[in-house]
DNA sequence: TCGACTATCGAACAACGTTCTATAGAATAG
DNA sequence: CTATTCTATAGAACGTTGTTCGATAGTCGA
């Protein structure tokens, strides 16, 4: 069962998503297809379980990260840590959303950031709706990230500066007039670093955060 | 070109992504699956242009709400929008990420954030954050939400509420010495409205957005 | 009249998730 | 000791999917 989640894990960093297919699995165990169907009811729950997996050991390096002053500069703190152990494997992105609540580890890791929260002595509702908003935030700049880029990137024909560079000369190429926005980002754009760039968000939802709570 | 699209957003409707064959969507159009190859250069292409489509049709409706007094209440009007857009068609939230900045449409509603971001005269990397914020937030929080129920609800043998019902039991009998938060929000979490938690999170960071414009 | 281009169609292929049956060792019961 | 159940493995087979390919027209201009 351990060997399964750890070659599936090790299947998903190399190639992704597509390259877990129980074939591909059995192989690499030196099985057949029919024994993995006796630890995983199916390609879902796979998934499940190997997300879940990694989250484990996320929650390990969390757990020792949670033991600050402030409320808030722990909550962002995890933050972080989960946003990098995204950013490290792209794949997880996905699966973290659909991964709900019913695995073990991502139940006590989304408790740990609710004890932060519960720090704040908001009400009931204000630290629900504040702990689901870093958990949608990180996890969807997150996965917004983890797009798998599209193949000329993957193989290093082109590095990605040279692929953000042909979105920003087709942005400067545009109408000034029709687009203000992306005609004046394109440069910001050619040279952005993701981290840094979750980073300013994620402050700027917890600068709202800190604010509600002097109140 | 234009029958293809809508009936592919009519199948994804209908029963989401999986529904979405080009078996079933020869079907329905009265023709060989070979046809729609013409077309489209695969399902990939497929998903893009039917979310661009949609994506069309929302732009329009933002494009009337975007000339208010304040950019920021402008920038939640929008905001709002897109996560009315996404929670009527879940599917669309999954799609909306790789969906990258290559579809017009897309492209146009990314641009309108930006315009009213610009009012707020931040720096140029300051804008680009403050959108990829909100953008991020927007699209992650609403595919969040977009995971499809897992089944027992669709056939609506188990209403949503009894659905939250079963989570919250689930939570309340944990040891709240070891589950802190989770113990505590159940009964918060059992009569949550996905879209007031949308918009609380939206809001705390917007006021640190503007906290950051007025400096 | 002859090609080129546009457009349609469905058979065929390879890959995938999943099911099923066969098998054999280990544990347990009588 | 034996019979039976449980644990675990293995791979053939099925149905569905995305995709490719060649055949086949209709349409237009030269």
């Amino acid at each position: 069962m351990e060997a399964v989640l750890t070659e599936a894990v090790a299947l998903l960093d190399e190639a992704g998503d597509g390259a877990l297919t129980f074939r591909a699995l059995a192989a690499r165990l030196g099985t057949g297809v029919g024994s993995i169907y006796w630890y995983v009811a199916s390609r879902d729950q796979l998934l499940d379980r190997a997300t879940d997996h990694v989250v484990g050991q996320l929650l390990a390096d969390v757990q020792e990260h949670s033991d600050g002053d402030d409320a808030i500069d722990d909550l962002r703190t995890i933050a972080l840590m989960m946003f990098d152990a995204i950013a490290a494997r792209p794949w997880l992105g996905a699966y973290f959303m659909r991964n709900s609540l019913l695995q073990p580890n991502t139940l006590r890791l989304y408790d740990l950031l609710g004890q932060q929260v519960l720090r704040l002595e908001l009400t009931p509702r204000q630290s629900f709706h504040a702990v689901s908003a870093v958990v949608g935030f990180t996890v969807g700049a997150a996965a917004d990230l983890g797009q798998e880029p599209p193949q000329e990137i993957l193989d290093g024909s082109v590095g990605r500066e040279e692929y953000l560079a042909l979105f920003a000369d087709m942005w400067r190429a545009l109408d000034p007039d029709e687009y203000p926005y992306v005609h004046q980002i394109a440069d910001e754009f050619a040279h952005h670093d993701d981290a840094e760039q979750f980073r300013a968000g994620l402050d700027l939802l917890l600068a709202g955060l800190r604010q509600q709570a002097r109140r």
